[in-house]
DNA sequence: CTTGAGATAGAACGTTCGGTCTACAGGTTT
DNA sequence: AAACCTGTAGACCGAACGTTCTATCTCAAG
């Protein structure tokens, strides 16, 4: 029987590497991270294989969190497919709105690894397709004439409120994303 | 007279960090910047006062550049409003589309700079700023009805468009988007 | 011719980078 | 008891970081 001590090393370096990769970015430094978890230097060699396979296992976990809060989001605004694709653009309005809200986590990594064949890409391009497809379903039960031209427009919409909540907060991309929204779904009529 | 021997040292850096920056983001060294310029390490000193001014000043630079893009395109689109704010979006496709395109400058250096203080966020900030004052005359040359709030809502587009562009190449965002401001030029009727 | 400004080359500063390594402590299993 | 696994602590590596410095060269102005 293992004994419970409270998480270990790699839940709290998952943890910590969460927090600073979002508030500083993914150029931290391990020594700040290995500091913020309070773990072992080698520990992180065993577990992740390096800063690189960190960072693409951090972005996994939260891709997967994030992904639950559209469904949950979706599944709270009910049954009618028109409400529950609005009410992503009043939680993203409740995202962007934070104080300590500093852009969308998954965007600032593609733009920092120039590298194209850094794990984290990878990560982030099927947390995109699985957001899409959501959409996707919706429309499709909206009887939406072009669910797939419509999923795509909704996610750029989407990009859209996080770039601008990053880079002109207060502006309230949020509300005139959703209004856009609305002209989107209102086409396919 | 001064003799004509070519572009000094302050502006082969200018030009070598907007390439390299754009192309490896703005962690590049400063080896990397003084290397490609062919300049002397003094030079970025005496010229910049260090890395973080001739970061500044390259955006400076490519933010005149740009916004004069945005005029030219506009100018070219001939005089209907309709047609000059359309056209922003045809131009996008462009850029974009380019097979080197790698995500919209600004809003890298805005999210791979942690620090709000650095003089990198007021440029960006001015930058956009002017191009939403640019939509904004056209929309009220245009007759629409809120000007200042459609003005925000192509901004957000513009924002979806390049990040889209970055994070999902192939999807033709630019012409997604069109359609988008097209509804929101309807709007304002 | 002399002076001085501007540019060059490059050594060197201390710090931090990501990563490897050894040494050792605490349990669990055999 | 012995072997083993997992973890911590920390020295250490070569490289790159941004910055400061000295020394030399070029060349137009005085």
């Amino acid at each position: 029987m293992t004994t419970r001590t409270g998480p270990g090393p790699r839940e709290r370096l998952l943890e910590a590497a969460g927090e600073l990769t979002y508030t500083q970015g993914v150029g931290v430094g391990v020594d700040a991270l290995l500091k913020a978890a309070n773990v072992a230097r080698r520990s992180l060699y065993e577990h992740f294989g390096g800063k690189d396979g960190l960072i693409a296992e951090v972005l996994r976990r939260t891709t997967a969190e994030d992904e639950e809060d559209y469904r949950r989001t979706m599944r709270a605004a009910g049954e009618d497919p028109r409400a529950r694709l609005l009410a992503v653009f009043d939680r993203l309005a409740e995202i962007v709105g934070r104080p300590d809200f500093r852009g969308c986590r998954y965007l600032a990594a593609d733009l920092a690894l120039a590298d194209p064949g850094h794990p984290a890409h990878a990560v982030t391009r099927d947390y995109r397709e699985r957001v899409r497809g959501l959409f996707e379903d919706e429309l499709v039960r909206l009887g939406h004439r072009r669910p797939e031209h419509a999923a795509g427009q909704l996610l750029l919409l989407v990009d859209g409120v996080l770039a601008a909540g990053a880079t002109r907060p207060g502006t309230g991309p949020a509300a005139s994303a959703r209004e856009l929204a609305g002209y989107v779904l209102d086409a396919g009529n």
